[in-house]
DNA sequence: ACATTCGGGACGGCCCGTTCCT
DNA sequence: AGGAACGGGCCGTCCCGAATGT
């Protein structure tokens, strides 16, 4: 009844084991070894699918793209008044959090700050996905200008990037903080700000 | 004539040098005998003034909050428009940053994020010196409010807050993008931000 | 067209492959993989046909036996003059070597000097290769003794064990030199040292 | 009564041992580990003294190189007749080896025979050694030469090449026979090939 | 008091030969 | 014959303490 061997299944187990330890200690501070004592597996299997411990760290990347994209982009794909989509998104997002999600704060920014002057694919890397984020946004933007639901004054992307900013600086106050009024706060001006993008 | 042994030289030098190093390399990747390197002293030295490593990690906290006190706080201490100043010393904050800088990004939030889940007297001390800048920015945004400089309205501390996330956030972004534009961006939008807050 | 899977054929890659690699970088430091991966086949074909790395290495070692005898034995087989048969194999074999066989040196020896020490199952399979060198030498001596070609005086064996040992230390010291010259010199000896053989 | 820390003492620890389990085991198959086991220090030591496993070794180098010159190079310094100095000294030398130490062989040429082909820098340190040793010999001969003890016919540098060749190779061939015999039929053969080289 | 040298161990990431199941 | 997993080994690094000057 052992489990079969089942090599999707393992990977899939070492990238969220891999997830969660890198979440909580930072990149370099996850040792395989530990992250490997959830899993139940053993070195020979870490090996096996990643060439090493920085290729796994880059599959974790491409999880965390995803992730934002479900709970930021997905949500505001096709509206035709993307203000208030955004705002939806922040406020489901700032409510849905534990406190153990606050304490942890953002895994991307985490990674984004320990990463980005070491080791520049890394960099690039996490680059790329701020990047899709903030186009996504400001996209959607667009959408909503030609849509009449956004002022026409306003800069799209400049929009987007301090929306992503502010964001990333809100949540990182609070994980320090270990305290979730913070991000509420902060959510609350983000709503504001993005009510006085409207004509 | 080589320098005498100068204690309190010693300790400067190792502290600048363990600053930078951290700055760069994060608090755990930054080895005491790289930051020994720099400075052509020993580990007996490191150790003959520092407890450990991580009480040295907390001296150089100390210089960080005055770091934060005199380009942030001191500007404003006594303004009776407050904003006024605070956009200014945001302006000349982002004008001022070297590409080096930018592409370091704030050393107060690289220790926020890698330390706090780990270290819990990190993370407290840390939350001290958010909270200290977070209360002198209320502070200042209250005594606009008895001017007449800033609006009745406005909740200063959650103000305070939010200015303090998004500043964070937007270096954040800056940093990893190797782009000292997005800091500007993030700059003006906080300016305009602050434009809110007047009566 | 692709061949069907051809047990030999794969045998015989992994044996080849497998010669290359040991040739260069000796027995231990030669990793399955390494050896795996000029052929494109994979592990589980390697232990399909050896019970073992080791038992792979005693393969070898007969391939080895087979090489030294076509090259020193078999041209020397029947005659009735050894010694110049002998020294016309030194010739050629000393002239054929291209720089990066020479830059390896010989195969067997490079086993011997490795796994001596360690495995005694090696050593005792080395020792009766070298065994049947030698002896097919003295034998051939033998010969000549009867037939006039070599003097009564000599003892075939020591002449032939002495033979053995300074080609041998030629090529390792022409090896590690890089220099082919060294090889010449030696063989231009051990020429001579044969004609001091004749009656 | 604890040995007070002696970084001399320690580091020719480390070396003998180290010399020990390289001699036995090769370069790469000996593990710091198993050095340090025989001499009761730990990792914090080897790496004081040795900035790398690859370091030591070539300390390891330097020691060897002492060892050839008061065996072979130091008894023949000056004289006048140095035939029958390598004479004596091929004898005292092939007569004087333990069992074992035939069983381990010649600890140069394990090196040379393990090293050369994967790293250029042992391979020319070990180059140097071997160019001194014949050098040395050489010289020698020339000093014959002049006092009229060597034959005027012969090539002084050819012949050490020869010398120093056959004389590793019989010590290579002794060594996997576990035969100290080898190793005296190879010094009696070369005793009378150095005969050979008298006027 | 200040600084050095020497040494201790625990861990770090990675690789290796091998086995097991398909 | 292939793919997945095992488990132990390797070299090197890290933070730090103890003994020793100066």
């Amino acid at each position: 009844m052992v489990a079969v061997k089942d090599a999707q299944h393992s990977k899939q187990q070492i990238l969220a084991a891999a997830f969660r330890v890198i979440h909580q200690k930072g990149f370099n501070r996850a040792s395989v070894k530990e992250i490997l004592a959830d899993t139940g597996l053993t070195k020979g299997a870490f090996y096996h699918h990643f060439a090493s411990k920085e290729a796994m760290g880059k599959a974790i990347l491409d999880e965390i793209e995803g992730a934002i994209g479900s709970v930021w982009l997905e949500p505001i794909e096709a509206l035709d008044d993307p203000i208030t989509g955004i705002q939806e998104a922040m406020r489901a997002y700032a409510g849905s959090l534990s406190a153990e999600e606050v304490a942890l704060g953002c895994p991307l920014n985490k990674l984004a700050l320990e990463l980005a002057p070491t080791d520049d694919f890394f960099r690039v890397r996490i680059k790329q996905i701020y990047d899709g984020w903030r186009s996504a946004l400001a996209d959607a933007l667009r959408r909503g200008q030609r849509a009449g639901t956004v002022s026409q004054m306003i800069d799209p992307m400049g929009a987007a990037t301090f929306f992503v900013a502010a964001q990333t600086g809100g949540r990182g106050l609070a994980k320090n903080a270990h305290n979730a009024d913070i991000l509420s706060v902060c959510a609350d001006h983000l709503v504001r700000y993005l009510d006085t993008l409207r004509p």
